[in-house]
RNA sequence: GCCCCGGUAGACCAACGGCAGAGUCAAUGGUCUCAAACACCAUCCAGUGUGGGUUCGAAUCCCACCCGGGGCACCA
């Protein structure tokens, strides 16, 4: 497992008798850096702007460039940790970038820019740690991320970089969460629209208020309360997911299914405190529906709408016997409602206490009972039980348990008593808490039913052939289907209807008699967007005495942290769940209360000690790329037409491609489309959604090797032998995994760089194979790409005198055949993003090119194939194209074009198949005629003999490919 | 349990339904070298996870199963 290059001292292809121009990691380093600043001080990879600070000087190239079709293209931009990039990180960085640069030379103006993610923990923790504050631990990681991607040769537009903490992106980040408080969903129109719109319909009356009192007379209190039930960023007092260990509280989305933190994996306690929300259910449907308009790779697809989870269905109101109550369930199944046979509640249900008799009902069975002596108790010990199981527990004990309550129900179509259950299977939390029970349809409800010997009632007709006794079942029939029976009641039958039909009906029925009406539910909650930490955004709201909350104006912004002694939110025992969160800001009471004038004097002020979620940032920077100096806008909507805009009715507009790993599937995509969508809605931008195409990369994975303790060794220290993997002269276990300094199997860019050079780098890990697939590092393997390269360059350049060799030569029309086969292939594949076949039909030309170039190498191979490797290695590509005779950068010269005329061959060779087998090989013209090929091929010698004078029943001759002949 | 993605040479990966190999590593032999490394040349290597089916023809399409990776998981 070592490498040559560490073998060699640490650069690969120095020796101490190398030519002198040989190109080694050394001459490779020296060339790279060259080019680095060439490109820098010429800003040659700035995208001019429609308009605005980055529009170009009338007739300079840039002009020129505007004229051209465009190009989006990003990576999801990084938090910059302190340990730096690895070579897993750049892949798709470098992916981007050949397609970019590719890009450039195909015609495009190719907009790709870089930012940081730079507010969040670990800067934070580090900070508590030590005291340094987090901006100066970030600032400290972005240099060095910059140096280690500029080591990569990215073409990144210099201009266009931020970080998510820089206080002019602060404060559009500010200013965008005040558009969205000062937003109101309107569920007619389908649209945010700007609060005071929805003031005006209350004051003029055209919306009543809540409890039907004219507007002018609410106080101002009750003013901002029923406002608050409008806004789309609002603050509540409502249960939310309380973190001790992390001493903050957490979105939904970062709370991992068995209940703890996803990251730290601290117990997560659900308490009601009054956090900031953002009312993303209120585009539920929208972001549902629209990820049909989006190029996006499937499991993200799935994963979102599994996660906004809508379902369609009823309310259904079931009355309490002998109660003033009703209950609602949710169902998506009403048309099975005359197959409920009984009802269950989840446990931290409201109405349980209430419903809940003295004593047993006559003739409750024991098994129901759960061995108490009376309901209540039955109730409260269940409740007590179900409350100490972990949510894990919950999950891998899939036996249903629960306890009467003492009540029964009324089924609203049949008048049926119905007993009510409460169950740990039916959750509080998802549409009403409370269901009808159709055992005989629902598999859930059939394993609760057979358990505690609950009726069942047949109301589906099976159409496999199992008959109509569910007592003779071994599951439930659950069809979507099939045709209703056994359900004629008070004025309503569903009987012979198939299942969508009865649903109609039934809903028309409930709605008809007051019972219930049609409705959807969604998994998906309110962003829970507040958070106890010190390193983030500050909200751009103050609290007046009475604690109404007023927004700053957005001459006030940008909001800055102040300066504090201690970063550090009160943290608790991970376990504690009765501490409360106590934010580092509430510390810097000089910042907290302000006298501030917002328009009827001066008056004192409270500050929102919460920050926003590392989230905020990443939710809109893609916009920010496009006007990053713009000091009017976070972004001019000239600038944001142009690059993101629709490209016609159908859509939805966004970044043209979007790179970045699957684990943002759901928390980044789905708020930034959330916040894109509340911006196109109040006309801030054109497009409906932020990434029109994504590619999620694959990772790039290492091996890590374990000792006889368990303790991990140094991977690149490890040996392979044929008995195994040796280190330090003892056996260790490998295994396979993502690559991090705990596992002692870090390999990084820069030892890449230092070994090969970053060309090297960049093509080795684009001809691993496909951007989407996982692959191992394998740093031995890179000598191969080294090799590819030093190849090109010894063909063109003398290594003695580092003079060129290139000359007029002639070439053979099979070669130049070969290179315009290239040319149209490598166009075709580096497009589509296939780099590894792009890249292996260069090293086939480039092998092509080393026989042919013994006296030097034909211009007319050099030339495209230099302009061809650019995207891919484009520091040595320059280097050649310089020595070539250029002096311009050929980062805008356009890619090659292949000449039809040289991409058939003069014959075609076709083999014959005799029953499924070759027989024989038959050259003909390209263009012969079918007759005539099939005429050659059973003339030909071995198929002849394979066909010993029988007459064929039929021969296939398929063009240019091949002949099959039938016996 | 359900849903995705993937199984092709020792490894990574190619192959519009048409001769299984474009490319890379490794291995083996050689050239170069005092020797090695680097470099170069050459050679070796699989019938495509398994079993069926469709077809003149299947790695490719269909069905079932096995293995690996990922996601969801009592969502009514």
């Amino acid at each position: 497992m070592t490498d040559s290059a560490q073998q060699t001292g640490g650069a690969a292809g120095s020796g101490a008798d190398a030519p002198p121009y040989r190109y080694t990691a050394a001459l490779a380093a020296d060339i790279e850096r060259r080019w680095q600043d060439r490109w820098e001080e010429q800003g040659t990879f700035r995208a001019p702007n429609p308009v605005g600070p980055l529009a170009p000087a009338p007739g300079s190239a840039e002009a020129d460039r505007l004229t051209r079709p465009k190009k989006y293209v990003i990576d999801m931009f990084p938090y910059p940790s302190g340990a730096g990039l690895h070579v897993g990180h750049p892949l798709g960085y470098i992916a981007t970038d050949c397609l970019t640069r590719f890009q450039r030379m195909a015609g495009f103006n190719v907009l790709h820019a870089m930012g940081f993610d730079a507010f969040g923990l670990p800067a934070e923790q580090y900070a508590v740690q030590t005291g340094q504050h987090p901006r100066k631990t970030t600032e400290e990681n972005i240099d060095r991320y910059r140096g280690q991607m500029r080591r990569l040769g990215l073409a990144y537009d210099d201009r266009r970089s931020f970080a998510t903490t820089d206080p002019e992106f602060v404060r559009w980040t500010q200013w965008i969460f005040l558009q969205i408080y000062n937003s109101w969903y309107d569920a007619e129109q389908h649209r945010a629209r700007p609060i005071g719109e929805l003031v005006e319909q209350f004051a003029s009356g055209a919306r009543p208020t809540p409890d039907g009192r004219p507007w002018a007379q609410l106080s101002e209190t009750e003013r901002a309360g029923v406002l608050d039930g409008h806004r789309l960023a609002y603050r509540s007092e409502a249960p939310v997911n309380w973190c001790p260990g992390l001493g903050t509280v957490l979105a939904n989305e970062e709370v991992t299914p068995d209940g703890r933190s996803e990251r730290g994996n601290f117990p997560v306690f659900r308490r009601d405190l009054a956090q900031w929300m953002m009312r993303i259910t209120a585009y539920a449907d929208r972001l549902l529906d629209d990820l049909d308009t989006l190029e996006w790779p499937e499991p993200v697809k799935m994963m979102q709408r599994n996660w906004i989870g809508r379902s369609h269905g009823a309310r259904v109101a079931f009355d309490v016997a002998e109660h003033a109550e009703s209950i609602t369930v949710f169902t998506t199944r009403p048309d099975t409602l005359f197959g409920a046979t009984y009802m269950v509640l989840a446990p931290e249900h409201d109405l349980v206490t209430a419903i809940t008799p003295a004593s047993w009902p006559a003739d409750t069975p024991a098994a129901w009972t759960g061995g108490a002596a009376d309901p209540a108790t039955a109730v409260a010990d269940y409740r007590r039980a179900a409350a100490t199981k972990s949510e894990l527990e919950r999950q891998e004990n899939k036996d249903k348990t629960g306890v009467f309550t003492g009540a029964y129900a009324i089924n609203p179509v049949n008048g049926a008593r119905i007993p009510i259950f409460i169950a740990d299977y039916v959750l509080a939390g998802y549409g009403t808490g409370a269901i009808m029970a159709v055992p005989a349809h629902d598999h859930r409800d059939f394993a609760f039913a057979r358990a505690y010997g609950l009726p069942m009632r047949c109301v589906v007709a099976p159409d496999d052939g199992r008959g109509d006794d569910p007592a003779s079942w071994d599951d439930a029939f659950v069809s979507g289907t099939a045709a209703v029976v056994n359900s004629t009641g008070d004025g309503v039958s569903l009987d012979g209807l198939a299942v969508p039909e009865a649903k109609k009906r039934i809903a028309d029925w409930l709605a008809a008699h007051g019972h219930g009406e049609a409705t959807t539910t969604y998994k998906l909650r309110d962003w829970l967007f507040s958070r106890q930490r010190y390193w983030g955004e500050p909200f751009p709201v103050v609290y007046d005495e009475q604690g109404l909350a007023h927004p700053l104006p957005a001459e006030a912004l940008p909001v800055e942290l102040p300066e504090v002694d201690d970063f550090s939110p009160v943290t608790f025992d991970a376990d504690d769940a009765d501490s409360s969160p106590a934010p580092p800001l509430a510390k810097a009471t000089d910042w907290v209360h302000v006298t501030l004038d917002l328009g009827d004097g001066p008056k004192r002020y409270r500050r929102e000690t919460n920050t926003m979620p590392n989230w905020a940032g990443s939710c809109w920077y893609e916009l920010r790329y496009l006007d990053p100096t713009n000091a009017d806008a976070p972004v001019d909507p000239a600038n944001e037409q142009y690059w993101m805009g629709p490209r016609d009715a159908t859509d939805p507009g966004g970044v043209d491609l979007y790179v970045g790993g699957v684990e943002h599937a759901v928390l980044h995509l789905l708020y930034a489309r959330f916040w894109h969508k509340v911006l196109h809605d109040l006309g801030y931008v054109d497009s409906a959604e932020p990434f029109r195409r994504l590619i999620n990369q694959g990772y790039v994975q290492a091996y890590a090797y374990t000792d006889e303790r368990g303790f991990y060794v140094p991977a690149e220290q490890v040996e392979s032998t044929d008995d195994g993997y040796v280190y330090d002269g003892r056996p260790v276990e490998r295994e396979y995994g993502k690559m991090g300094k705990s596992l002692k199997n870090v390999v990084t860019p820069d030892e890449m760089c230092d070994a090969y050079g970053a060309d090297t780098f960049r093509v080795y890990e684009m001809s691993m194979g496909p951007l989407e697939a996982s692959r191992p590092w394998e740093t031995r393997a890179v000598v191969g790409s080294f090799r590819f390269l030093q190849r090109v360059w010894r063909s063109l350049v003398d290594e003695q005198t580092g003079q060129p060799r290139v000359a007029d030569i002639a070439i053979d029309d099979d070669t130049r055949r070969l290179l315009h086969r290239t040319i149209d292939g490598v166009t075709t594949e580096t497009a589509e993003l296939r780099f590894n076949t792009a890249i292996a039909k260069l090293i086939e030309l480039t092998n092509k090119l080393v026989q042919v170039s013994a006296d030097g190498a034909p211009r007319e191979i050099a030339e495209p194939l230099v302009l061809m490797v650019a995207p891919f290695a484009p520091h040595v590509a320059e280097q050649l194209w310089q020595l070539l005779g250029h002096d311009d950068s050929l980062a805008y010269q356009p890619f090659p074009v292949a000449d039809p005329q040289w991409l058939t061959a003069p014959s075609v060779v076709y083999p014959v198949q005799v029953n499924g087998k070759v027989r024989g090989r038959i050259e003909v013209a390209p263009d012969a005629a079918a007759d005539v090929v099939e005429a050659a091929a059973l003339a030909e010698e071995k198929v002849a003999a394979a066909l010993a004078g029988r007459t064929p029943r039929k021969v296939i001759v398929v063009p240019g490919r091949m002949v099959s002949v039938v016996l």
